[in-house]
DNA sequence: CTGAAAGCGCTTACAG
DNA sequence: CTGAAAGCGCTTACAG
């Protein structure tokens, strides 16, 4: 077959010796609501189909001003939890005509700064966003220039946007609550040394609790981009250095994964030699012998509200909705690593 | 701040006096090259940056033609290989000066089509896609069209395409050649029912090697689009029902982890009452116990060919480079859950 | 019921 | 060294 050149609206209209209107009308459906006769109608969409035309979306979305697609900007796509979440919105998005283009930020701010930069430039209708540490200034930006946003796991309080994020405090309250019901005495938290909310809630929760119990703390940060091996290291030797310390609590899913690694190494027994409470749920975890007591995200729950509200604000044109502002109650699910001396 | 809309290049030329002609050479950095004066770019990039002016993509790719977007269609974007191979192939992407926009097939034929015509609408330059069957039409049409693409971990036969895949009878041939050789006398193959070369090739690598060494076949189709516990249960009757067999090949990690926790629940001890191989890597087949063998893909291998390739094409202009059709071959990854009676 | 024409925001060949 | 103008492929207000 030669390599034509598939036709636009205008080389239709010109074949057919109609006018682009027209055909414009036909291929969007409106040929009713314009009173094209049908056998118009039906000649023109023939021959679209015959001749493989596709809408240029690029020329529609310059000239209509919409683009309807949703930036949707996450951690770490490959992380089990966003991966789920980012499925889920896709689905809803979709139903309701937009398509969602996502993509990893890594935690890295020059990178979530491009990122935001090239759906900006590729005028997207709207964006979810994963925000990253530092990044406040291109985030007020976006407000000012009335961008339709909606930010998820973490939010910058002194900006006024929508956000919808887990309540991270109270799920370290419910994890270290239960550690200390099972009478564990000496609860490590491992963190990630990071500056945003959701960590930063998780800590506070974790350390007013063990204050509520006049326990000592024993914090442990790693760097959130040492590769796997390094971060497995580090917690080895901080299990050995702190004998004392019979239960640990992850802050997220992949620092349970390096902690499980570090403990297998060592030897140690769970639970016996050491409890263990993870923040986001894993397959791994549900599997692992004996199964991982986590601190649940309701995903699609939050999922469905990040769409919904975006939707909702999207709809309103340029009117501007109150804000929202939601903070989701996380599920404890306990399994057989945390269940402690007393049993 | 009011909310005052961008400005665009038209702007800036009318506001500063001058032609539209010199700020785009300006913004687009071929300042030096058209000899404009020093001042005159500072004041007009000064201008653009204080206003907060973006390009406006739209308008650009649809003047030049060109997107600098790379679609990629992988299965799911939830399973870590996916995920992997997506994110070093994004990575590699951006070096080059293209973006990646991808999203998930879920297997699905509608699904497919409907992305690769929301990819074609917007007018991506290049084309990463694993298929799914049953599209042999739409890939056809590509072709034909001249379409920058690339097929990956599977392809068509009678397409002639650019494509990376594994050199999957290969692998299930070291998998079963390794059962056998450990004293496994019954070797299940479980696998999806699906008419994807991927998969048809596993099945025949494993029947290939059961014939060679005269051994009966015992093999488990379940259907893809199954919710886990089902897929689970239905493992755990084909276990129950076939008790003599004393090894398991899974076809792919999702049905590893299925067939895992059916092994668990029937309270089975592995490799002692069943060894289990396992196609494709996960943490938790690192992480279990006892450690899961599996056929490992090379994945930063599989990536830095898929894109490479892709770029050359890109960068050929409408001159046809020859085919690359790539098998890599897979590599065993021994761990304890296939060490068998002889040990 | 149908069409001519302007315009979305860019780039670039051409002219001076 | 700088600018006027056409055109990428669409949509839509307006006219008939």
């Amino acid at each position: 077959m030669i390599n034509k050149k598939r036709p636009g609206i205008t080389d239709i209209a010109k074949e057919l010796n109609i006018s682009p209107t027209s055909v414009s009308f036909i291929l969007n459906g409106k040929a009713e609501e314009k009173r094209i006769t049908k056998e118009l109608a039906k000649k023109v969409l023939k021959y679209a189909k015959d001749h493989g035309y596709v809408t240029n979306y690029l020329a529609k979305s310059l000239r209509t001003g919409k683009s309807n697609v949703i930036g949707l900007i996450v951690e770490n796509i490959a992380n089990p939890f966003f991966a789920q979440i980012a499925g889920l919105i896709e689905e809803n998005a979709n139903q309701k005509g937009y398509k969602i283009f996502y993509c990893s930020s890594g935690n890295d701010e020059d990178k979530t700064r491009e990122l935001i930069k090239v759906f900006r430039e590729r005028q997207v209708d709207g964006y979810i966003i994963t925000p990253v540490a530092g990044i406040e200034d291109v985030i007020e930006t976006m407000v000012n220039d009335n961008c339709k946003l909606i930010l998820f796991d973490r939010y910058f309080p002194s900006i006024k946007t929508n956000y919808v994020a887990l309540d991270n405090f109270n799920g370290s309250q419910q994890a270290v609550d239960h550690l200390i019901e099972q009478g564990f005495k000496n609860i490590a938290f491992i963190t990630i040394d990071s500056e945003q909310t959701q960590m930063d809630a998780r800590l506070k929760g974790y350390k007013d609790a063990l204050a509520r119990h006049k326990r000592k703390n024993y914090i442990k940060k790693v760097s959130y981009n040492d590769p796997a091996d390094k971060i497995t290291k580090e917690l080895r030797t901080f299990l050995k250095d702190n004998k004392e310390i019979d239960a640990v609590f992850f802050g997220t899913n992949y620092l349970g994964i390096d902690g499980l690694t570090a403990i297998k190494s060592l030897g140690l027994r769970i639970p016996e030699d050491i409890g263990v409470v993870c923040f986001d749920d894993l397959e791994l975890f549900r599997l692992y012998t004996p199964a991982i007591t986590v601190v649940d995200q309701p995903i699609e729950k939050m999922s469905e509200k990040l769409i919904n509200i975006l939707l909702e604000n999207l709809d309103s044109g340029s009117e501007n909705l109150p804000l929202q502002q939601l903070l989701i109650k996380p599920h404890l699910n306990i399994r057989n690593s945390s269940l402690g001396l007393l049993k």
